[in-house]
DNA sequence: GGACTGTCAAGAGCAGTGCTCTCGAATTTG
DNA sequence: CAAATTCGAGAGCACTGCTCTTGACAGTCC
């Protein structure tokens, strides 16, 4: 990557930091859909067609937001990680009561990785890695030590078998097929439960859902086999 | 409810009815963002503004195709239950599987019911009845017979069990507030699962899910309880 | 039967959107 | 210093939801 250079660099690198800078602030008070080039413009004292020079298009500038917004929650988990010194099960509840943190501080940039996707938007590969981390965050918490669920589970189909096995081998854990399985079941549990609480379907059921949410992480806890510790 | 009398009241509830119709349709196409009054109305025939005879905004006939989207999934898992006379897991399965099954054949109508809200939209009371149709249906397969569970779980805070007590009651259920408890795991991981599915999460993950599905039915089914029958 | 009333589709128009193109000015580069 | 590049501004296109007015029609009351 090249130094910054000469004042005009400088500039457009600052310039670029605003405006995105500004549509995020505008993100989180109007959402995704209602996110405006021309206010982000007008705000900025600009005009919609300079936009243009740092971002080619909405969809552009959104993407960077996108791997923002991944990228922060994501670290908000690897964060709240203790660290390995720490039980497991602490760790774990710990790092699910971040993602869900941060989401409630952020609806509208989760609703913008977590919800419904932007019609006609495909994501491209930069947001791939990004997205990972807080599944990275809570395999680590998993592998470090023994996992002994406490009911063997349902018997793998095939099919499953074989996928739980290569993504364990793409990720470098050295866990079973079926303890893969079960940590897919977690991490589908965790998002599942935070989109339901911010987009509403947890109204007049579980809401508010601190409680609820506390005793879902430790289900989930039980769900993968982490050792009991007392932290419950 | 009145009949239906003279030509004029005829021809509007026809007209009506076209236009919900051809909402949909371009629904399906364009997802919720991109559904335009003035293509719908182009596409009748007619001028925009005619449309707001029917329905007096957008949100308005918006509104009507999620109250539509979600009595059509609810009825999707209504039909798929084979009743009272089956072994509870399998019914649980069939559910499970029609859900799904209705979600990948309608995803824009999906996203707009169990995806981020339309920013700035609040549902109104129109929806909570319809939307409750798909849990009640799993509700009834739980409650056709003891509860079993392997593992009796983290201990319920004492908030989360006034909750769920309170729910059982609403409902009519004669659950415990374990059981309910469980019951709205199981609940969020259906519709989390069927999210991230849908909206490109499990992309090389678990890709194709069909399996997956089946096994997360199945181990959704033994965390509630439901009595072994050898459907897996 | 004729007048009245409410309903209807159509059209013009407003304020807003994403995006493209051109033009003159400023800045960097050779 | 001159050439090349980059920049912001502005006009303009095609589109959106929505409002208001206009003129035609149907149903109803006298």
């Amino acid at each position: 990557m090249a130094a910054i250079r000469t004042a005009r660099d400088r500039a457009r690198a600052e310039l670029t930091r605003e405006i995105k800078g500004e549509a995020r602030r505008q993100l989180g008070e109007v959402g995704a859909n209602g996110l405006s080039l021309r206010a982000v413009a007008r705000e900025l004292g600009m005009v919609s067609s300079a936009l243009y020079r740092y971002f080619p298009s909405r969809d552009h500038l959104l993407t960077e937001l996108i791997v923002d917004a991944y990228n922060a929650i994501g670290e908000a988990a690897e964060n709240a990680d203790p660290g390995p010194g720490t039980a497991p099960r602490r760790r774990w509840l710990d790092i699910w009561r971040a993602v869900r943190g941060w989401a409630r501080q952020h609806p509208h940039e989760y609703a913008l990785i977590y919800g419904s996707p932007v019609p006609g938007y495909r994501a491209p590969e930069d947001t791939i890695a990004p997205a990972a981390r807080v599944a990275t965050a809570l395999l680590r918490v998993a592998g470090s030590g023994p996992l002994t669920p406490a009911h063997p589970g349902p018997p793998l189909p095939p099919e499953l078998e074989e996928q739980a096995s290569r993504l364990a081998a793409g990720l470098g854990a050295d866990h079973s097929a079926a303890d893969m399985a079960r940590l897919l079941i977690t991490w589908t549990q965790l998002f599942g439960a935070i989109g339901f609480e911010l987009f509403g379907q947890y109204v007049n059921v579980v809401e508010p859902a601190d409680a609820f949410f506390d005793y879902l992480a430790a289900s989930m806890a039980d769900l993968v086999g982490l050792p009991d510790d007392g932290t419950d």
